[in-house]
DNA sequence: TTATTTGCAAATCATTTGCCCGAAG
DNA sequence: CTTCGGGCAAATGATTTGCAAATAA
């Protein structure tokens, strides 16, 4: 970590302290039991820092935005961490994982999504 | 289609000859070359609206926000669809899948995020 | 006709930034 | 001391919504 704070080390406390994946906000209602007048904007900075640090890794697909597309046939994507840019992959699907997870969790499973994440040639 | 207008017509047109998985702003540029007057509200509304009938996905993990995880290990994800919660799976981690989409795509492959999606077992 | 959809502008929501002050190294 | 982090409020950027007029069924 670049330079302790007491906010930062609350932040990285209560987040190892859940599996639940929370979002900021849930995050900054947790560390204002600790420190009152935390600010939401330090929460932001924070986690951003401490990602890019390795101490967090963010649950959901990047920070991408929407992004559509018209093949609604199950397919992978291999989404390029420069350029943005995603492509289709043709791997196989994997439908035996879905039964497997149903098995073991309860879950009553309806797809899954596969993101193989690098550099494109281009970026590279 | 519930009902079909020439703007629905258009942005599936629009998405459906490209692979390049655009966002919201991308297809608005090219759907205003044909129907100069289009809103941008109309191209998020109809995004949405042909997404819940099946005719296009989203290329990345739904519309959820910022989920951050404390636990840097590598690990796949299991979404409800309905509470929005995230469970760790402990499936084990395929790295097969990134030597063959690096060989066969030329992408310098630095990892892969597979999440799987169904409705826990409060939800269903 | 009658329920939907559109375009517009204003409203939200999550996240980021500018700035000045206080704390860490 | 001097740089970096923090709090605050204002700014941003993506997406949504309210509403009257237009359009599809």
């Amino acid at each position: 970590m670049i330079k302790r704070s007491k906010q930062k080390e609350t932040i990285l406390r209560v987040l190892r302290s859940t599996s639940s994946h929370p979002g900021a906000d849930w995050v900054y209602d947790q560390v204002r039991r600790e420190i009152p007048n935390v600010s939401l904007a330090t929460i932001y900075r924070n986690l951003r820092l401490l990602k890019e640090a390795g101490y967090i890794q963010q649950a959901d697909s990047s920070s991408e935005h929407g992004r559509f597309d018209g093949n609604t046939g199950a397919h992978y994507h291999l989404r390029c961490e420069k350029c943005g840019r995603i492509f289709d992959l043709n791997e196989p699907i994997r439908r035996s994982i879905e039964a497997r997870v149903a098995r073991r969790t309860g879950f009553k499973v309806t797809g899954h999504r596969l993101e193989v994440t690098g550099l494109c040639p281009e970026c590279q």
